[in-house]
DNA sequence: TAGATTGTTAATCGATTAACAATC
DNA sequence: TAGATTGTTAATCGATTAACAATC
């Protein structure tokens, strides 16, 4: 397996990645050894010179008029995304949201492995989210060093967001997963992702805002 | 109320969008009557320049000294995003995901309302989710057409999304949230947002994994 | 061989950041 | 007035797209 040097990486590339992967394994399902960039950007709507592009930056060596290698291209963005791994996490605040993430079994795929989940609501404390248990928040520093867990996933209100995220720095976390809708100030060496729905909704509310004001606009 | 000229918004700016608007309303909250680019950035771990480029786009002028009118300031911002008029929306595909964005309280404040789901399995269909009604696909195009609806939240297994935003697209649905971990493809008119959880752990696994293979190769 | 595809280098585009005059 | 802050114009940065020689 002939690898080149592998180059920078955008981080609109990383988050094409699970894009490709999905693509990739689907091919290999049915039965297919290679797959071109043409045909990756025409299945997802894109171009190809993006495709390939950010495949360069798994190291795959394509070949011409053949394209990349089904196999080695899904086992070269999974190595770069780190999911050949598994990988466990904690998961702070078992609200609505909370619960969905440990229900969502894509992550299983994804190599993401919701151990634990933590609460201050004692009527939450000692029961279990489809097998996972919740446990009192007092006890995370604690199962945080004694479990090496590195990720966690950052589901309580917001105006508990901060003081959670400072705790979980305390207790050595190497990454937090922010899904609430504010930012969190920790130290440049701690790993940190939002996804904000609000962020998200706010995309879609405004164009269809602006499409709105301008009808409103049109008929005076 | 002086307004100057909107200007064009990146995407960028709009996600950020939300993030100024929960400390404004914060700021309010408190008591404030104005804020500046300094603080806000100071609040956000970001930089003023940003934070004064972003809010020139809703057509707020702030005043030297003083800052910008909180009010007016919230008031321009849900205006930009269309949060100040209530959104009603059809969630299809009411799987754990599903489920849990109509449990999501932080919606309402966005002005987004779900107000029916759909699903096709006999054993949901009848049943309610927090006084949510999941009714049958079968009826989806019908109820678009009679009650309006502009906005549909996608959350069905990845197999059926195409396949399911073509029908939303035939009824006439203007924009689609898409949840699925696939890039659906539809008409440029149509509105599309894609909030992919693979693509933000895509993030956080791929740094972790970066940090684990620098670790691997420095001890040989 | 002819032609589809790769991968590199250069050009373009868009967003962020810097500099600074204007303002209260 | 002095000084903090705004808002504009220009410079920088990063990502995307285009052009094209190399390859099988």
């Amino acid at each position: 397996m002939e690898t080149k040097e592998i180059k920078s990486i955008s981080k609109a590339a990383i988050r094409r990645m699970p894009l490709y992967l999905n693509l990739v394994k689907q091919q290999i399902a049915m039965g297919e050894k290679t797959l071109s960039s043409t045909f990756i950007a025409e299945k997802l709507n894109t171009e190809a010179i993006q495709v390939r592009k950010d495949l360069a930056a798994t190291g795959v060596v394509g070949q011409p008029r053949l394209g990349f290698c089904a196999e080695e291209l899904a086992a070269a963005i999974e190595r770069l995304l780190g999911w050949d791994n598994l990988q466990e996490a904690f998961l702070i605040g078992a609200g609505n949201l909370g619960a969905a993430l440990i229900g969502y079994e894509q992550f299983i795929e994804n190599g993401l492995n919701i151990v634990a989940a933590f609460d201050n609501d004692p009527v939450k404390i000692g029961t279990e989210i489809r097998g996972v248990k919740v446990l009192s928040i007092d006890r995370l520093e604690n199962l945080i060093g004694r479990m090496h867990i590195k990720l966690a996933i950052l589901t309580v209100p917001v105006e508990v967001a901060q003081h959670t995220a400072e705790r979980l720095v305390s207790a050595g976390i190497e990454a937090i997963w922010n899904f609430t809708p504010t930012k969190i100030i920790v130290p440049d060496e701690v790993i940190v992702e939002r996804t904000d729905l609000a962020a998200g909704y706010a995309q879609i509310s405004s164009r269809l805002a602006a499409k709105a004001h301008r009808k409103v606009a049109a008929n005076g």
